[in-house]
RNA sequence: GCGGUGGUAGCUCAGCUGGAUAGAGCAGCGGUUUUCUAAACCGCCGGUCGGGUGUUCGAGUCACCUCCACCGCGCCA
């Protein structure tokens, strides 16, 4: 346990996490307090500044400035003086430009805010603020059972677990839902083949490419038009009717297919809560039908026999159905999504729905939340934030979707394999007296943690080009640059035989005087910034591009000043700008679904 | 045809929802180590932000037009 939160803080002020917000709350009330015509609608805009202007920027006189009509410095000049005297004491405020605030922190606030956020914990309780009370349901990773995982599941798992450890972190219960592609007429097929031509030793050994193997042959068998289709056909209706055996067939490859992704998601760090899959939305399909129609007007309405749904004040969607059940009266993914969207609210008490997939079922989901807005609306469900995280292809270097050199399909096992391989050699190259226990171990870790950050720290939404040289990389924005920063600051307590953040040295810190210890300080107190953004857009690359300047200011200070000095105070503060960074750093990372080392 | 996402330095990418002189890494060139991990740090070089018009104090960011790439658009998910 910690010890209870010192009380000697030098503005006396509990001090606020996320620094930027708690300005922008003060000028909004200097806009009152200046008496400001209108200064309710008057928004501050207080976002991190450029160093070489200050610690923070509010842009927001300029727009309302010009709006009425007034001088923009004035207004600043107004604003300034109205600041309540907590934000004074704290800040040097300065106009600049054509009217911009700059907020530049004093050193003593600076430090009192590095030693209050001393811990993850309060770190976390300090971000809890943006999601406290909320219940959030992650669909993400999603793979169809049966199948081995591919290099085409690994964006959805990996940012996916990132967003769902950004919610956690910032106060929401997470579910995290693995809406397995478990149900549909691919399993007459597997069943037919099966039944002919399983091998029980290929069984054992290895269940789930077994089962490839035989849904290949059952695919190649079965063609259109063929007594053979039909007969895969009455499988697949036997099993939609309850028959016993092709019943436990199908549970056989639902229960070896999450086995077999379980040890997937092991090496990613992932957990599920639950694996509710599309077929455990079969009983609860009618009620969405039912629901749908029995609107007025109906919601949904039979076109060319099937159930569908249109939105007429949607220029493309007044004319492209959305297809909720088909004309032979199967359902389909729409169906599922739908009743799926009602359980997550209706059982989970949901708040947020995010539902991680690529870029390519922007349509579906687009027409899926118009039809839950209008749905929920009619019967008075209360409705949850719809969010429909996409992600772009991954691609070889030559742009095109990555695959093996003969064509095929890489495999997530291989993958990742290949990474802590590669992992491996580089670190016995550069640290060849590591016992090799320990670079298998470290080689686990960079190499998981490269391919994830690679995926991570790039906007979403672009495609993203895989190249083992660059997520292995010492240098850019890469994990093995990050967990370098991480080992080193580990490298220099554990030398001195301290631990990060003890009281002794904590207390016995001396002000801030270097440009390289201000520099890394003022950039630790924007942590709260990147949590903010990545979490208000859903892109974890925010976090990422905050961690890599970070780790940025930490090599330099590490080369421009040393820590392990003589004097006891200049090594006290020192340390403690070490203690932060590593915190920050390491629970950034975390955050992430990285894990870090000690020594690599 | 309609729509989505991209197009920023030779290459790979950022650019925080309209702010200050557009930033990193790689590649290229030049420096730094009797000092806590040099897997690092510092400097130089490198840009008509695909093109055009517009909106305004201000545009890589917004609107319209246009070119290119990838993708989606009725019974796969």
């Amino acid at each position: 346990m910690r010890r209870p939160r010192r009380s000697w803080f030098p503005c006396g002020m509990p001090t606020a996490f996320n620094l930027a917000a708690d300005l922008d709350t003060a000028l909004q009330s200097a806009a009152h307090a200046a008496g400001l015509a209108d200064a309710a609608a008057f928004a501050p805009e207080v976002r991190p500044a450029d160093p070489k202007h200050g610690d923070y920027q509010a842009n927001g006189v300029l727009g309302y400035a010009k709006a009425r009509k007034l001088n923009p410095r004035g207004v600043a000049e107004q604003l300034i003086a109205a600041l309540p005297a907590s934000v004074t004491a704290d800040y040097e405020a300065t106009i600049a430009g054509p009217g911009f605030i700059n907020f530049t922190l004093k050193p003593a606030a600076l430090v009192a805010w590095l030693r209050a956020h001393d811990s993850a914990e309060h770190l976390a309780a300090g971000a809890a603020a943006a999601h406290a009370g909320q219940t959030w349901v992650v669909d993400y990773s999603s793979p169809n059972t049966a199948k081995q995982m591919h290099v085409g599941h690994l964006r959805s798992a990996v940012i996916g677990e990132a967003i769902c450890r950004l919610l956690a972190f910032t106060g929401a219960t997470v579910i995290r839902d693995n809406h397995l592609g478990d149900w549909g007429t691919q399993f007459g097929k597997l069943i037919y083949a099966y039944k002919r031509w399983a091998d029980p030793a290929a069984l054992e050994a290895d269940a789930i490419a077994e089962l490839e193997r035989l849904y290949k042959l059952g695919n190649d068998a079965t063609p259109d038009g063929s007594p053979e289709l039909e007969e895969a056909k009455r499988e697949l209706v036997k099993l939609q009717t309850g028959d016993p055996e092709n019943l436990a067939l199908w549970q056989k490859f639902s229960e070896v297919s999450l086995a077999a992704f379980q040890t997937i998601y092991d090496r990613l760090g992932i957990t599920f809560d639950h694996n509710l899959g599309e077929s455990f939305y079969n009983d609860k399909l009618d009620r969405v039908y039912a629901e749908l129609t029995a609107t007025t007007p109906p919601i949904a309405e039979v076109s060319e026999g099937a159930l569908v749904v249109f939105h007429p004040e949607h220029p493309r969607f007044k004319t492209q159905p959305f297809l909720i059940r088909k004309a032979d009266g199967a359902s389909n993914y729409g169906s599922t999504d739908l009743a799926t969207a009602l359980y997550r609210t209706e059982h989970f008490k949901a708040d947020g729905i995010v539902v991680v997939t690529d870029f390519r079922q922007g349509d579906h989901f687009e027409q899926l939340f118009l039809t839950v807005k209008k749905w929920f609306a009619a019967k008075g469900y209360r409705l949850p934030e719809l969010h429909h995280v996409t992600f772009g292809a991954v691609t070889g270097e030559d742009g095109k979707a990555l695959k093996t050199r003969d064509g095929g399909t890489i495999k997530l096992k291989a993958l990742l394999d290949e990474a802590e391989e590669r992992a491996y050699a580089i670190v016995s190259e550069k640290n060849a007296e590591l016992p090799e226990a320990e670079r298998r171990a470290i080689a686990q870790v960079v190499g998981i943690g490269a391919v994830q950050y690679a995926d991570l720290s790039q906007n979403r939404s672009s495609n993203y080009v895989f190249s083992w040289e660059k997520m292995l990389a010492l240098d850019g924005n890469t994990a093995p640059y990050l967990l370098y920063a991480v080992t080193r600051v580990h490298s220099i307590f554990r030398k001195l035989g301290i631990t990060p953040g003890d009281a002794a040295t904590e207390s016995a810190a001396s002000p801030l005087e270097t440009p390289a210890e201000f520099a890394l300080a003022r950039k630790l107190v924007k942590f709260p910034n990147a949590l903010d953004t990545a979490l208000t857009t859903l892109r974890p690359h925010f976090l990422c591009i905050y961690l890599y300047e970070l780790a940025g200011e930490f090599s330099s200070f590490y080369n421009a000043e040393k820590v392990a000095v003589d004097d006891p105070a200049v090594r006290a503060r020192r340390l403690q700008l070490c203690a932060r960074t590593l915190l920050t750093l390491e629970t950034g990372l975390h955050l992430l679904g990285l894990r870090t080392l000690t020594r690599m």
